[in-house]
DNA sequence: TAAGATTATGGGTAGTTGTGGGTAATTTCC
DNA sequence: GGAAATTACCCACAACTACCCATAATCTTA
């Protein structure tokens, strides 16, 4: 059963190889849609992790940086941030994208990865740093929920 | 796997030979449409680095330089820098392009030389200088960024 | 439950890429 | 006009990556 197009729910793990090597689960590669030419965009995420995009929706965020100019101080290194670390890798026969040695580094990824899907993107992680991010989770001051509350109906 | 035509994402760190050589990442070369012809445009950039445009944005970036009025100091100021330091470069069988001695000394660049994508031209730094740009980053105003983060949905 | 299909993981190989250096053509300068 | 310097073009090697095949584990279906 495959959701909405493009779209990931639910938790994977699978193990990274000596290549730098992880698969995708079937299930997010059957939601995928043809245009992303099985393709994925992995970069940086906020947390100490690794977004992966399906290549259609990266583009949509290409075509926002494209927008920005240069002359402006902020609007280059916000680009820069975004683009610098993103690096488009397509998926084997057997279902695997090679992550970069700069992304495995800044995850903190050995032998395990936890694979998460995001809605619109999915999560690699180390499960021990994945672990310790939901501790700190709890911190989440209530009245930031409250606020979230507002824009989105569970 | 290419992307979007003319498009570049990804840091690649490679060697200045001594001829003054730097090699254009594969996966960039492979992104040029035809009408490029092997060719590039590279330039001062607004941080101590050198820009290199496609030549077909380059184009671009000529016609929209000619729509300045010189009657403006400033536009005849930011034409004037913009253009002065600009000179097309052609790669070679090997991909590799060569830097004018006067962008080489304005980028400081020495042995390592960073490429990054900046979506629609790319930069080239020197690692050091690179670094210290990062640090700096802390300090741009932060709101202005969020704001920024906000508009574009990662 | 058994057979077939699918999925996860490991490893081999051919082609590609990055880098150094050589040589011929072109330009510069006296 | 000719020598020196510079530039453009070519070849070669080492390292790496993408692609392919193999096997084991898991799930599906009759």
């Amino acid at each position: 059963m495959t959701l909405t197009n493009n779209t990931f729910i639910g938790e994977y793990a699978y193990s990274l190889d000596l290549k730098g090597r992880v698969n995708i689960p079937a299930k997010f590669r059957q939601a995928l849609s043809e245009d992303n030419e099985n393709t994925f965009v992995i970069a940086r995420g906020m947390d100490p992790c690794i977004w992966v995009y399906p290549l259609a929706q990266w583009k949509e965020i290409e075509t926002n940086l494209r927008s920005l100019s240069s002359l402006s101080k902020i609007h280059r290194t916000f680009v820069r941030n975004t683009a610098r670390y993103a690096s488009p890798s397509t998926y084997d026969k057997q279902g695997r994208i090679t992550l970069t040695p700069s992304l495995i580094e800044y995850a903190g990824l050995e032998k395990n990865a936890l694979i998460i899907g995001m809605v619109n993107k999915m999560e690699i992680w180390n499960p021990v740093q994945m672990d310790k991010t939901d501790k700190e989770t709890i911190k989440i001051d209530p009245a930031a929920y409250d606020e979230l509350a507002e824009k989105i109906i569970l």
